[in-house]
DNA sequence: CCCACCCTGTAACGTATATTTCAGTTCGGC
DNA sequence: GCCGAACTGAAATATACGTTACAGGGTGGG
């Protein structure tokens, strides 16, 4: 019956402080000087910074009204997540009423976090398997993310061959399971509401052996079990749906990488510019 | 030994993750995704969020070079409580010669020299024209930027009727012109390397008493001069193309004020949160 | 001065958790 | 296509922890 609501236990110990006995309110104390970290550690460590024993910081926490000391660090645990989800953008209503700077924040603040937390060996491995023009390549969003997919398709085509955007229902995706073996490299987009039809794609083109690269949200889509690598973006936006500012930064990145990377994209960049000079 | 480098506990993570196996890596992406929390857990716990085994995280734990997983956890938490003394040191990523950062640094000015950039009044004026439902609503791109049309679009289409995204051929986008009129609107996507056929077809569409709402770059599309609004995105990036982050903050804000302005897109969400519910 | 009560820590207990072992399975290489 | 190595989780084991019972000691009242 404590579950969070947005009392937090700091005020609750300092309402409380009364019922306790001497030593039960020097650990209390203890917890409210090292607040919340203290209450992390075990309750022996806990008692001993305090200068008191571990069953006194148990009487303590029970008379607060927790079950147990598990139930306690849960609380705790659900307060710090709280607080760093929030870390200035988010006044809930208006700290500057403006919904477009609201939302630039919003996206600001995904592709800070989304890069920050992009593994590089994940991020260059991505970009060698895209990069490698003897291995097919193919594409494929969700049904919101479909259009970064095509985006990311219509830049690779002119800098390699083999590039393909699965197109149209998915009933005829399973089609070009056909012709996809261990050379194929396909890359997935998938955020939540996870497309059912996208993870049974998925699937059947790992058993294939094809190498699956995964762009998806921090709660990892379930093709994260089949994918060989595995990006992250963060999402979250001051509107109905999430953001896909970190999906289109990780795809531009990606194509970025591909271009200067391979010397098969850079010839076709320099040939392409001799064409459009009419040579 | 802990304060004098920088290295979190993360950046570790990022370091070590070539050397993982690929359940090892579920289960390092799951902490990465839900830092730190998710490693306060217990480490069965944690295993079941990331959809392995107890005895993998454990092995990825090691592999980290903790003795064990009391360790670990005494890691994070030295981190988060130093962390938490400072409030935010982080002035900006340096310049580090990470391309990744590099792209992620350039979008973020993007983001804010857009949103700074773009006059409120044609905002709010393309939010209401887009959020009225009497009006027929076209929206198409160029070679790049079509997939953000397509994007917008598919949203958009969820909160409210009759929004078409104009497909296929140039040569075929003309037949459209045959139903259009003073009452429709047209959101148009065009950056540098403008695309004459996209031109054309929004002069065409302007004589027939069309209104256009563009979205373009800095130097504005010669479309501007038959646009009924025009918001400019930045776009300069690292790479061999311009980045489209400015345009997708655009389409999504414009896409967010209509789903929270509009009485009708309100209704229409709500249906369907019924229907997904089955009734 | 003694008694009764309330604190408080020690020590024993049971449980939940980390850790190790091991066998099944998969995957890559020859 | 077969073999070997590596990966993984189920089960067994060890350990650390929370929890509880209990006895010593301090304190105020009779």
């Amino acid at each position: 019956m404590n579950s969070g609501n947005g009392a937090s236990i700091a005020e609750q110990i300092r309402r409380d402080l009364g019922r306790l006995t001497p030593n039960e309110r020097r650990a209390a104390h203890r917890l409210l000087a090292g607040y919340p970290m203290a209450g992390l550690d075990t309750a022996a460590r806990f008692g001993e910074a305090a200068g008191v024993s571990a069953p006194t910081v148990l009487r303590m926490i029970a008379k607060l009204g927790f079950s147990s000391y598990g139930a306690f660090q849960d609380g705790l645990k659900q307060e710090l997540a709280a607080q760093r989800a929030t870390p200035l953008t988010k006044g809930g209503t208006s700290p500057s009423g403006d919904p477009l700077d609201a939302f630039a924040l919003a996206a600001i603040a995904n592709l800070r976090a989304t890069a920050e937390n992009v593994p590089r060996e994940e991020f260059d491995a991505a970009v060698r398997l895209i990069a490698d023009p003897r291995r097919p390549l193919h594409l494929l969003g969700g049904r919101f993310t479909d259009a970064i997919a095509a985006y990311m398709a219509t830049h690779l085509r002119v800098l390699r061959p083999h590039v393909q955007h699965i197109e149209g229902q998915p009933a005829a995706w399973f089609d070009r399971l056909l012709d996809i073996g261990k050379q194929d490299v396909i890359v997935l987009f998938d955020i939540r509401r996870y497309s059912d039809d996208l993870v049974v794609f998925a699937e059947r083109a790992a058993r294939q052996g094809a190498r699956i690269i995964l762009i998806t949200d921090p709660w990892l889509s379930p093709i994260s079990k089949v994918a060989r690598h595995v990006l992250p973006a963060h999402v979250p936006a001051p509107s109905v749906w999430d953001s896909s500012a970190g999906l289109l930064l990780l795809a531009e990145a990606l194509t970025a990488g591909v271009a200067e990377q391979s010397s098969v994209a850079r010839d076709r960049l320099e040939a392409l510019e001799r064409l459009r000079r009419g040579e």
